[in-house]
DNA sequence: CTAGGGTTAG
């Protein structure tokens, strides 16, 4: 990146044949910058601006100061964010979500929280999103009380603050890891209470902490009562729960439960089948991941399917000499035109 | 640039 900008075919006084760099051109680079995760980078790139009579938006600020939050480079964020003034521009909403979550993924809390009355000052108000941000801070670092007390303040700021689902399932997230269940019951009750509905994401994150505290006896109580509240399929609280048994290595546990959802009419979703047929196919036991592939196949769920699958439960089925198996595998990935992947081509 | 989740190596 370096030599790039320092070569003499990207230079301010020699720019390439008539092309024009502007600031779209830069905010190119931003992106990609921040996809790539190189915020110090990103930084270069937005100080060589001037040097092409280009000046910054907040766009490009904002790119840079996301690189540098989600690095953890608070200080660099923070006098960036300053520096804005200075050529005229004012920090807008993504600025101060983005330096609130990056405060509170470093644990400094206090200068997310002190970014609030500052906002409000330039008219920027807080809304669900910023609010958010900080309770999920809040949560993980444990401080139970002030999440409450946050949620019903967000409450009380009314229409843009109000708390949603997106909200409750982060805190939620944060409780079930850290092993408090009953907290997070609290939150599940006042979300009912609020008439905010549960859906997949909360019940999945849910499932996974309940099963990480190893207390899978409770996880089939909550699927019947989450699922009885009317807006989460009981195929869904099943997938996440095969999804999170494979993850914590109880596989046979899983491959139950997949196999009892199947045969009880629930339609898993497309993680929990491509991580059952892959979990199968590595015990060296292809046939079975065959079959159960087409077994789900017939319940018609199959359609977004990790599609490597097709290719594992093919090189599998040749490698062990199921050529009736694999021919009629082979047919209908043509039929459906799945490609095999290269790795396997030869088998 | 705008919050929350989950896989992977013949």
């Amino acid at each position: 990146m370096d030599s790039a900008l320092s070569s003499p075919s990207l230079n301010a006084d020699s720019q390439v044949e008539k092309y024009v760099v502007c600031v779209d051109t830069f905010k190119v680079v931003l992106r990609l910058c921040k996809v790539g995760g190189l915020a110090d980078e990103a930084l270069m790139v937005l100080k060589k601006m001037p040097e092409f009579n280009i000046r910054p938006d907040t766009t490009a600020y904002n790119l840079v100061i996301r690189s540098l939050c989600e690095k953890g480079d608070m200080d660099m964020a923070k006098q960036l964010m300053g520096e804005m003034g200075l050529i005229d521009l004012y920090p807008d909403m993504i600025t101060y979500v983005s330096m609130i979550k990056g405060f509170c993924d470093v644990g400094r809390l206090e200068e997310a929280y002190a970014l609030f009355p500052v906002m409000s000052v330039h008219g920027c108000y807080p809304n669900v999103v910023a609010y958010s941000a900080l309770l999920d801070g809040v949560c993980r670092f444990g401080i139970v009380e002030k999440a409450f007390e946050l949620l019903a303040e967000m409450e009380k700021e009314g229409e843009g603050c109000r708390p949603n689902v997106i909200t409750y399932t982060s805190v939620i997230q944060s409780f079930c890891e850290q092993g408090r269940a009953k907290d997070a019951l609290s939150v599940l009750e006042l979300m009912e209470v609020r008439g905010c509905a549960p859906n997949r994401v909360t019940a999945s994150a849910w499932i996974n902490g309940v099963c990480m505290n190893g207390q899978l006896q409770d996880v089939y109580k909550f699927i019947e009562r989450i699922v009885g509240g009317g807006s989460v399929s009981m195929g869904d609280c099943y997938s996440s729960l095969v999804v999170c048994l494979i993850k914590i290595k109880k596989v046979e546990e899983a491959e139950k439960t997949f196999r009892m959802a199947l045969s009880s009419g629930m339609k898993p979703d497309s993680l929990a089948c491509s991580m059952m047929i892959r979990e199968i196919c590595s015990e060296k036991r292809v046939l079975d991941g065959f079959c159960l592939y087409e077994e789900v196949e017939k319940t018609g769920c199959l359609s977004s399917i990790d599609i490597d699958i097709y290719s594992i439960l093919l090189a599998g089925l040749c490698q062990k000499s199921h050529s009736a198996e694999a021919a009629r595998l082979a047919r209908s990935m043509v039929e459906k035109r799945i490609p095999l992947r290269t790795p396997y081509v030869e088998k």
